[in-house]
DNA sequence: GTGCCTGCTCACGGG
DNA sequence: GAGCAGGCAC
């Protein structure tokens, strides 16, 4: 492996990027100029050329897909031990540094993590808590102000002191500490907090950051521009010892102000780390010439950039498009016939097209489009998967046989399905804890004392009693089974079931999903690692973007955001509207530094494509039920004509030829497409293909065998069948294996017939 | 305690 | 357009 041609790889700058191992790098990489393949071949370096350990090697990145791209592209160039490299998210990285020592800051090992609705859920308890008027305080409020302070590492004690004087952040601060209270009675974390307790843990403990300082000899960070206060902190103390720090990163595609970003960290680099090398990598390899220009175009009206300018070899290619139409139906059909014919016409295929746009508001309408025009396509984002009520609950009940500890997802599932258990009860549940000190659950366990409770206690005790056998039977099941299980002893399952709507359905399909998800997790690890916390950890962690598959052909639906480090041979930016993109919000503020995040975001979305760029904008759209009326983006107006193909100053741009208008079609709602579209709103995005297969082999099957039949279990060995019974949507085996009689689920038993 | 209706509010982006 | 709190009837 020692061959590796490395100046024939890389250009000159990616060389030094690659080889400067030592002390502090800065690189800035414009759009599509290699960065992650300087990475990558870094990392390889390190370990090949200079013997580094990987076992000393850190890589942090902000997505899990961005994770998984580089280990992959690691393991495949690092050779023998590459998986030693520690590639993973900021979250990650502090989650797995936080399970070891969380108990020097106050947490046991096994803490959960928030989600924002989690989070949302515990502000409203809070507010009630108070006494606040929560008309007047929105729990998105208490949650952005203690989110922001969080980013730049101030805690409630720190806030009270900073804000003290004023009534209104005395009252954010005392929130806060509330909030911070109940996170840690429950023992659990939010986003912010894996971070910021892990730069504590550190602070606090020298000799934790000694032993990960002596360990992480090499520590790279990716999308450096994209950190924030806390981010840099970690990353700071982390390399004190050693100053091998490498950062690459692209001030123009800083797009993250608003969760806290602070682009100082990249401007100022080479004053937070002494005698820094910065290199600069300028050459695009991705795009034409005629998209690189508009790009460049566009972001030459920031102040404040680092100077550089990216150029290309690559052949000019075609105009940037531009097309106005009277309505988002219009654009939207003109993108969905266009897509097609770019599929058709072998210039682009499904899976080399997407959509990119501002707000995921705007999906709908592509959507219904799509549909229409029988388009394959996957909308990223949106409802998030994992906050499908149905999951949600779902993933109480795991969490609730797991722990118990945390109140929150108890409260959730304690009257779900309903059990008769009301509010007045939960309150005074919740009250009886607050007044005892003991969490949710074991209030429930002891429900029994409580006389207020009434005729409640014996519904109670039943739940408890659920969840014990729950617990009972997490012993011997695999994850996926466990979920089978907990659908089957609640009713869950029949409910949505008697219930029978498409509605329904769609939710018990996405259960149905997430037991795949668990599958594919059971099959990835290794027998004794596939726990169930194990499987909750991994869960909280991921977003929508981790996944996208690249390999079947659909055009990808998404927002802006979203499309930050793909590229696509054809890209679509719809809805350039002056008050949508930029928006509103930024365009009638005062604050211009909101005008430039909206202009880098214009530039990521113009960099992802290396082909085809077409914008479209719409002169009415309706935005919160009211028809408004806008003009072209000032983006697009940044863009010299000469790069465009489409007036854009003209009313009423002219319409590419391949381009039909059936204004009947708007109206082509019939009862199908209708129902189609339903379902597609609330049948699963992600992983449809292989949940399809899944369920199909874990469905409702014929069985091999027979009552009597002997048969084989991967675990149990063998053993013989007691009895098969319809359990709904799968059978529910028993078998004796050698006087130990299992009840299981034969799709996933995948019991075999050893005899008859 | 539950289910249904209504009216209100909210909508930028996401780990 | 959608989700949710609050009010009401049962």
């Amino acid at each position: 492996m020692g061959d590796i041609k490395w100046d024939e790889l890389l250009n000159r700058e990616q060389l030094i990027g690659v080889t400067t191992t030592e002390g502090p790098v800065l690189i800035l990489a414009g759009a599509g100029s290699g960065k992650t393949r300087v990475l990558t071949h870094r990392v390889a370096y390190l370990m090949q050329q200079k013997g580094v350990a990987p076992y000393n090697i850190m890589a942090i990145t902000f997505t899990n897909k961005a994770a998984r791209e580089m280990r992959e592209r690691v393991l495949s160039i690092g050779g023998v031990g590459a998986d030693a490299v520690w590639v993973m998210t900021f979250h990650a990285t502090c989650v797995r540094i936080l399970r070891r020592f969380g108990d020097r800051v106050g947490y046991d090992n096994d803490f959960t993590i928030y989600d924002t609705d989690d989070q949302k859920a515990l502000m409203k308890q809070i507010i009630k808590k108070l006494n606040l008027d929560p008309k007047k305080y929105k729990e998105k409020f208490f949650l952005g102000k203690i989110s922001s302070a969080k980013d730049e590492l101030i805690s409630y004690a720190d806030y009270a002191l900073r804000f003290g004087s004023d009534p209104t952040e005395q009252l954010v601060s005392r929130v806060y500490r509330e909030y911070q209270t109940a996170l840690s009675d429950n023992n659990a974390m939010d986003f912010d907090d894996l971070i910021f307790k892990t730069v504590e843990l550190f602070k606090q403990e020298p000799e934790v950051l000694n032993h990960y300082q002596s360990r992480f000899k090499y520590v790279m960070v990716d999308e450096y521009q994209d950190t924030n206060t806390a981010q840099f902190e970690f990353v700071r103390l982390l390399a004190a010892a050693h100053h091998n720090i490498c950062v690459v990163g692209d001030d123009d595609q800083s797009i993250y102000r608003f969760r806290g970003a602070n682009i100082h960290n990249i401007l100022n680099f080479e004053e937070h780390f002494e005698n820094a090398t910065v290199i600069r990598l300028e050459q695009n390899y991705r795009s034409t010439g005629m998209i690189l220009d508009a790009a460049n175009q566009v972001i030459k009206n920031n102040e404040n950039r680092k100077d550089k300018t990216l150029w290309t070899d690559n052949p000019r290619g075609d105009k940037v498009r531009f097309r106005q139409f009277d309505n988002a139906y219009e654009e939207a059909e003109f993108i969905a016939l266009d897509v097609k014919s770019k599929n058709r016409n072998r210039d682009a295929a499904f899976s080399e097209s997407a959509v990119l746009y501002r707000t995921n508001a705007q999906s709908r309408i592509l959507e219904e489009k799509f549909l229409n025009e029988n388009i394959p396509y996957r909308i990223v984002g949106g409802v998030n998967f994992y906050q499908r009520k149905e999951i949600k609950d779902m993933l109480a009940y795991l969490k609730t046989v797991a722990s118990g500890k945390d109140d929150l997802s108890v409260r959730r599932i304690l009257n779900v399905p309903k059990r008769s258990i009301g509010n007045t009860s939960v309150e005074k549940i919740a009250a009886y804890g607050d007044a005892n000190g003991l969490s949710f659950y074991e209030v429930l366990e002891r429900a029994g004392e409580i006389q207020t409770l009434g005729r409640s206690a014996a519904k109670i005790k039943l739940f408890v009693d659920l969840i014990s056998e729950l617990r009972a039977d997490a012993e011997d099941l695999t994850v996926p089974e466990l979920i089978r299980d907990i659908m089957e002893r609640t009713g869950y399952g029949r409910e949505l079931e008697a219930e029978g709507t498409d509605e329904a359905m769609a939710r018990i399909e996405n259960i149905d999903e997430l037991i795949s998800k668990a599958v594919i997790y059971t099959e990835d690890h290794e027998e004794d690692e596939a726990t169930l916390t194990g499987f909750l950890e991994e869960v909280a962690l991921v977003a929508d973007i981790d996944n996208v598959e690249e390999n079947p052909d659909y055009v990808v639906l998404m927002t802006l955001h979203a499309a930050k480090g793909l590229e696509f041979k054809n890209v679509y930016m719809a809805g350039m509207e002056d008050g949508l993109f930029p928006s509103g919000m930024c365009v009638f503020g005062d604050d211009p530094e909101e005008l430039c995040e909206e202009r880098r975001l214009c530039y990521v979305g113009i960099t992802r494509a290396r082909e085809f760029l077409t914008m479209t904008s719409a002169r009415s759209r309706m935005i919160r039920g009211e028809l408004q009326y806008s003009a072209v983006s000032r983006f697009v107006k940044e863009i010299d004509t000469s790069l465009m193909d489409g007036d854009v100053y003209e009313p009423g741009a002219k319409k590419s030829q391949d381009m039909v208008i059936d204004r009947r079609g708007f109206g082509r709602d019939n009862a199908e497409s209708h129902s189609r579209r339903k379902a597609a709103m609330t049948a699963p995005t992600i992983y449809e293909v292989q949940a399809k297969s899944i369920a199909s082999s874990s469905g409702k099957e014929p069985l091999s065998y027979d009552v009597g039949d002997r048969v084989r279990h991967m675990k149990f060995g063998e053993g013989v069948v007691l009895s098969i019974e319809d359990g709904g949507r799968d059978y529910e085996v028993a078998v004796d294996f050698d006087g130990k009689v299992k009840r299981m689920f034969a799709g996933f038993a995948k019991l075999e017939k050893v005899s008859t």
